[in-house]
Order: C-alpha cells, then sequence, then structure tokens
DNA sequence: GTCTATATAGCGATAGAC
DNA sequence: GTCTATCGCTATATAGAC
C-alpha cells in the first residue's frame, strides 16, 4: 500500500465531501435547478474554491455519475456472487436501483441538455464504467433470454434500456410522496416491470 | 352558433400559433432550456407581445399542457366508441401517447419544478381536464381487474401512473435516436409495459 | 396589441489578495 | 487552495412609444 500525504487526503475527502452534496442535489432538484452557488454553500466553502476542485458545473455532475456508476458496478459483482439464475440478478439490479432512488440517492440528468452530454461523453472515466455496466446487463440479458426465463419478444437491447429507466422512473417518487412504503412501492413497480399489467394467460 | 368578432378570431389563431411552437419546444427541449425569446422568435412576434397573450413562462407551459389534455379526453372518447374492452382501451391509449411522443409532440414537464407546479395546480382549466382523464382511466381499469385482463397485483393507483409515464418514456426517445421504425418501437414497449420482461409461466 | 429598448435578477465562471 | 468581490452573460419580465 502506497503512503499517501495527509494533505492529499484531505483534498480528496473535500472532493467526496462536494460530490456528496452534488449528488443529492441532483437526486432531488436535477441537473437544470441545481446552482453551483448552493453547493458550494452546502459543502461549505466558496465557490471560488469550489472550481479549483472541478472546472464546471457539468463535470461537477459527471463526477457525481462516475461514482453512482462506480458503485454500480460494485453492486454487480455483489448480485453475480449471490445468485446464478440470470433472470433474479437482473431483478435484484432493479431493486437496487429502486431502493438508491427511494433514499433520493440517485442522480438524474436530463438528456435533452447538450452540453451536459458533450461533457459526459468527453470523460473517459464515466463512459468506461457505463460500458461495463452495459455489458454486464447485456450478457444477464442474453443469458436470460436462452435459458427461457427472460421474454424474446423485445430484443437486448430494448430490454437494457428498459431497466436503465427504472432507475430514474418518476412512478416511485409519486408513490412515495403518495404515502406509501418503500418495500410495498417497490413489488409494485418490480411486479409491473417483469411480469406487466396484463393477465397472464 | 354565435357569432365570433373577426379580431378576435385572429387573436385566437396567434394564441394557438403560440401554444404550437411552446407545444414542440416542450417536446424537444423541455422546460428549462425553452426560452421565451425562442419561442417569441419562433412565432415570428415580439416578446413583449407575447406577454399580452400569456402571464409567464409558467403559463405558457400550461396553456399547451391543457391543450395536449383535452386532445387526450377527445382521444378517449373515440377509443371508447371503437372497443367495449377495457383493456384494449388502455393498449390504445398508451399507443396513442406513444405515437404523440414519436412524433415530437408531447410536451414533458420538470416534476421537479416547483413554480411550474404551483401554476398548473392553479389553472383549474388544466386541473379538471386532468382529472377527467384520470377518472376515465381508473374507470377502465378497475373493470379491466374485475373482468380479470388487468393484473390484480398492482393496485389501479399504481397502473394508472405506469400509464401516465409510459406517455413521457425516455425509452421510446433512445429506441428513435437508434433508427428503429416507430410501429416497432410501439410494439416494443407495449409489450413490455403490458406483457413485461419475464417470461411468462 | 405590437414594437424597441430596458429593467432586474440569477447564474456560471474568474480575478486577485492572502 | 481558500477567500471576497466581481465580471459577463443570459433569461424573465416590463416600460413606453405608436
Amino acid at each position: 500500500m502506497a503512503r499517501i500525504p495527509f494533505k492529499q487526503q484531505m483534498l480528496q475527502a473535500r472532493a467526496d465531501a462536494i460530490v456528496d452534496v452534488v449528488n443529492r442535489l441532483l437526486a432531488t432538484k436535477g441537473f437544470d435547478l441545481m446552482t453551483v452557488d448552493e453547493v458550494a454553500a452546502e459543502v461549505g466553502i466558496a465557490k471560488a474554491s469550489l472550481y479549483k476542485h472541478f472546472d464546471s458545473k457539468e463535470s461537477l455532475a459527471a463526477a457525481a455519475m462516475t461514482r453512482m456508476l462506480s458503485r454500480a458496478v460494485a453492486q454487480l459483482e455483489t448480485i453475480a456472487a449471490d445468485t446464478d439464475q440470470p433472470l433474479a440478478r437482473l431483478r435484484a439490479v432493479v431493486r437496487w436501483t429502486m431502493l438508491v432512488q427511494l433514499a433520493g440517492e440517485m442522480p438524474s440528468l436530463p438528456s435533452q441538455n447538450s452540453s451536459l452530454r458533450a461533457a459526459l461523453m468527453a470523460d473517459t472515466a464515466y463512459m468506461n464504467l457505463l460500458m461495463a455496466v452495459s455489458d454486464t446487463l447485456g450478457e444477464w440479458i442474453t443469458q436470460a433470454q436462452a435459458e427461457g426465463q427472460l421474454s424474446r419478444a423485445v430484443p437486448p437491447e430494448v430490454v437494457l434500456y428498459t431497466l436503465f429507466a427504472r432507475a430514474c422512473d418518476p412512478v416511485l417518487g409519486v408513490l412515495k410522496a403518495g404515502g406509501h412504503a418503500p418495500e410495498q412501492i417497490l413489488e409494485w413497480v418490480l411486479s409491473t416491470t417483469f411480469e406487466g399489467l396484463a393477465i397472464r394467460a
């Protein structure tokens, strides 16, 4: 284990604190309504100091998304160790993303903001993690279809996008605001996602 | 039929033209990235003139949403006349909302913006139409469940929210950007919505 | 009602002292 | 690196002439 200078540790801790705040604000207000002033105030530092750590508002968002993706990778490994069944793995993934969202910790970015999209696609750490997650999920999806656990009515690509969409499904927030218990919400959305709305023939 | 002054007709036509532009901009860029300057420029009038028709940016969005809801009400009547089967009606509703979205005409508003939420909830025309749509859909949902066509694993409320969520499902945009045919996209998303991802036992 | 011109405010980002 | 203070820009909204 390499020795890490004390000063550098402090910097890393501060950067983590910043990303914590950004992550929560992205989850609650979204990118457009989140202001850099607000981030600095909640972290408890001056805005100019914040810009010593991150180049722009977009890079703040990218850092939050990157950390969430790295947590997702870790979670995928845990899930893979838990079960061999590909469909069970996919259910566990959706369950985890919904738990994160219900905890108010799932950063969601507007897909329409072009400057943000550009910043994300230029961030190699983000892109690599995104591809890692997509690849792993893609494998599980094709396995689940091959083993007859997952519907073959839709191609793997569509399944993947559907799972990603569930990670930021607005239905969760509405049901949470309606006063329903998290565990109950989880069951409902998992049911609609995997079993669908119609009655099984 | 009451006679309507020519001048008033012109005003109404202009207001419609404004809502047309707002509707398309809300569908493509979203509320936060849409600017009033842009709306005025595309309509071809000065921004100050625009503010003679609408009080604020929020009221512009409310007008677009209200018109879309009134179209939805009309569509519900058409669907009700087409079939008696409640599940078939619900499928037709989702199909219609997805067609609108694929045409780039479905205005979507950020649920996080509080000033916008307040403006919408203060708009009685909007609220009445929203309740009308919700009531009709709610009836069809309970009927479909009673007749054994729709899953009873989730309460009607959750079904309703799920259907609303499909009207602005980001998966559609991703698949469209991927170059897939609209009819193909429609089938896939209808399948995942009603039949679910898992294989039917 | 429509226009030009402007008020007002908030935000992202930076300068410069320490 | 951290701070205070400020720049520069953009956006919503309005004033006032016609």
